[in-house]
DNA sequence: GCCGTGATGACACGGAGTGACGTCGTCATC
DNA sequence: GATGACGACGTCACTCCGTGTCATCACGGC
């Protein structure tokens, strides 16, 4: 059970490498297979060729296994807010970090957040740890904004509301097959920001 | 450990009524007193003179202890919904329920959601559970406006985007300790839409 | 060659949550 | 009034989640 590399090209060490990432495959796999209340830890683990004890080194839980690539998310967005053109409205600061952001990470994923959306949608503690998911990437939002001189209440709001549109958003890009997420994402604004404040007379 | 009622007025039964309630009681008590992690369920259950198998069978899981008085929210928003008055927009629709709810179901309890709100933001778990529970809310919601002519996917923005603004409101009220809720969620409501769509000439 | 570091294995443990079954008042029916 | 269904709770046994603690072993620096 020590899972000793026997032969891993140049390079090896007592432990294959990439642990985090060999359990989220497997439990993916498993998630697919079995559903995620189906599956156990231990079921994880020795799919992985651990133990149980190191998948939660790796994971503080058995939910955020799901969430590995979503890790550095906040970092990426709050740095684009910080970096963002200064003559952007508060919203628009957030919604163009957005933009890019998607841009660089989401173009290719669609096939597997689809998968990864679906256990997600299958288990009410896996929807809660995406709703708190993103309300602290808002919290991150919230802080690089104050960072750019935006004041903390408004900022809040900001990024709360920046981070609904998102969501939804996201929602739809994976339900549609053919959109393109910024175009998803675009609409999704516009929509929301009609049915806050209905225009007098434009169309 | 049977907790026989001894004397109970006129109508006595087998078990002590309000199980639930006591229940209620009892964890508000051990989680003020030694935190949320700090009190297992069999404390909470020997508090209220029953055991560890009654409280899971009134509550699903230990978190659920908390939201108790907020079961008949949905069902009391969304008959707000379905008996709005036809002329109001559907995001007019959703704040009018609020502000009714909130008048009749808030005023005085503002003490007993302060308490509950410091043990909530106590722990991640409970936060999560929150935020489903604002989720779901707006799920009923969008189904009372689809009842009332709105169509799906504006109805699904419109009940997000009030959730959100409620949310938003419910904190900011329960921080400051002098506002009333229906004042804070109107300018909370007109903030957001501030921001949201910025008007062209008015102040 | 020694040692610190870091990742993992091994073991033990408490708490969450569930299934199955027994107990005993209450109520309706006869 | 006796009987049986019903409902709320107790009791027991069990799995799984998550954590603390210590031992093990490769690697890199000296």
């Amino acid at each position: 059970m020590t899972c000793r590399v026997i032969s891993y090209g140049e390079r090896m060490s007592r432990w294959a490498p990439d642990a985090a990432l060999r359990l989220e495959r497997a439990a993916l796999e498993l998630f697919t297979e079995q559903g995620y209340a189906g599956t156990s830890v231990p079921e994880i683990a020795t799919r992985a060729g651990l133990t149980t004890r190191t998948f939660f080194r790796h994971f503080p839980d058995k939910r955020e296994v799901l969430f590995l690539r979503e890790r550095e998310l906040p970092a990426v967005v709050a740095s684009l807010v910080a970096g963002a053109p200064a003559f952007l409205s508060p919203l628009g600061i957030v919604m163009h970090g957005f933009e890019a952001m998607a841009a660089g990470m989401f173009e290719g994923w669609r096939p597997d957040l689809q998968a990864r959306r679906a256990i997600i949608g299958s288990d009410q503690g896996l929807r809660e740890r995406e709703l708190l998911k993103n309300v602290l990437l808002a919290g991150v939002i919230t802080e690089a904004l104050a960072g750019q001189g935006v004041g903390g209440r408004e900022a809040r709001l900001v990024a709360r509301y920046g981070v609904l549109v998102f969501e939804i958003a996201l929602t739809d890009w994976l339900d549609s097959d053919s959109d393109t997420f910024p175009d998803v994402l675009h609409s999704t604004a516009y929509r929301m920001g009609q049915l806050v404040r209905p225009a007098r007379q434009d169309e």
